[in-house]
DNA sequence: AATTCCTCCTGATAGC
DNA sequence: TGCTATCAGGAGGAAT
């Protein structure tokens, strides 16, 4: 479920609740979510600390210690944060439990297990270790990162936007939106397109991340005429009434309108 | 180097 | 009701 925006009200949760008060204890319940730490070296990292400052970049989430390392979250397609307070029931899938001295805890659920948590000493190493691309909506990027981003590619458009390592943060959700939005059919070759292809393309990237962060990734309270509104198997186009195609990709599906997504070339 | 395919894991839902 | 098959918003690594 989770990609940009989803993380990014992720981030502004944890930031709201779990920042600044120190940390009793975390309980690892699913050694399985964590990638490249152990149990113990979590519990020690975090035993004792605070969380000072959160970060993001793409679906990644970075929570800043008052010690060396960051802790980092990622939510796969099912993770989750849930502050809760001790004599309250705990969450289901719980994964990772951080216990606060005040009672106060935060899980991360993850039912299905893609999520990852661990520990990096330097978030812009990380990033950079594992090649992500840039993030739309943090600063610096504008019109021509996402033209950079994007040149010498030479795959399908939908394969291309999904690819963390050319813009991080798009899924397969916003990027079915944005090409319906575009009017572009997932499988466009990357290569043949103009300038005037791809500025829309970028806008409509913009304005999808905008909206959904705008009603807190609440798809229901986005405008009627976002595609995200339909995407399911009755869905119908917002803009014809024609029942929404899909095409299989890659393990997952495309939803798009067959009449305003035309293949070309 | 870039792109595509396969796999990891488990719950919800549709169909019989 | 109960069983089975299918699908789900991701990333990493292998193969091409």
């Amino acid at each position: 479920m989770p990609e940009l925006p989803e993380v990014e009200i992720r981030r502004r949760y944890l930031a709201a609740h779990a920042l600044n008060q120190p940390i009793q204890r975390a309980v690892i319940l699913s050694s399985a979510v964590l990638d490249g730490t152990t149990s113990t070296a979590l519990r020690r990292a975090l035993k004792g600390h605070r969380f000072v400052d959160t970060r993001r970049h793409g679906k990644w989430l970075f929570v800043k210690t008052d010690a060396q390392p960051w802790l980092f979250l990622h939510f796969g397609m099912t993770g989750n944060l849930h502050y809760y307070q001790a004599d309250e029931d705990a969450p289901r899938f719980e994964r990772v439990r951080i216990e606060f001295a005040s009672g106060a805890r935060l899980a991360f659920m993850d039912s299905r297990k893609f999520g990852r948590v661990g520990l990096t000493d330097d978030v812009d190493a990380f990033l950079a270790r594992r090649k992500w691309g840039p993030d739309p909506t943090l600063p610096g990027f504008d019109r021509e990162t996402f033209h950079e981003a994007l040149r010498g590619r030479s795959g399908l458009l939908k394969a291309v936007l999904l690819n963390q390592r050319v813009i991080a943060g798009i899924g397969n959700l916003y990027a079915d939106e944005m090409l319906f939005q575009t009017g572009l059919h997932p499988e466009t070759r990357v290569s043949g397109l103009k300038r005037k292809t791809i500025d829309p393309l970028y806008e409509a990237m913009m304005a999808a991340f905008a909206a959904s962060l705008a009603v807190n990734t609440d798809y229901s309270k986005l405008p009627e005429n976002f595609l995200l509104r339909h995407r399911n198997d009755t869905g119908l186009c917002p803009k014809c009434g024609k029942k929404l195609a899909t095409l299989p990709f890659g393990g997952r599906r495309s939803y798009y309108c067959a009449r305003h997504q035309r293949r070309r070339s």
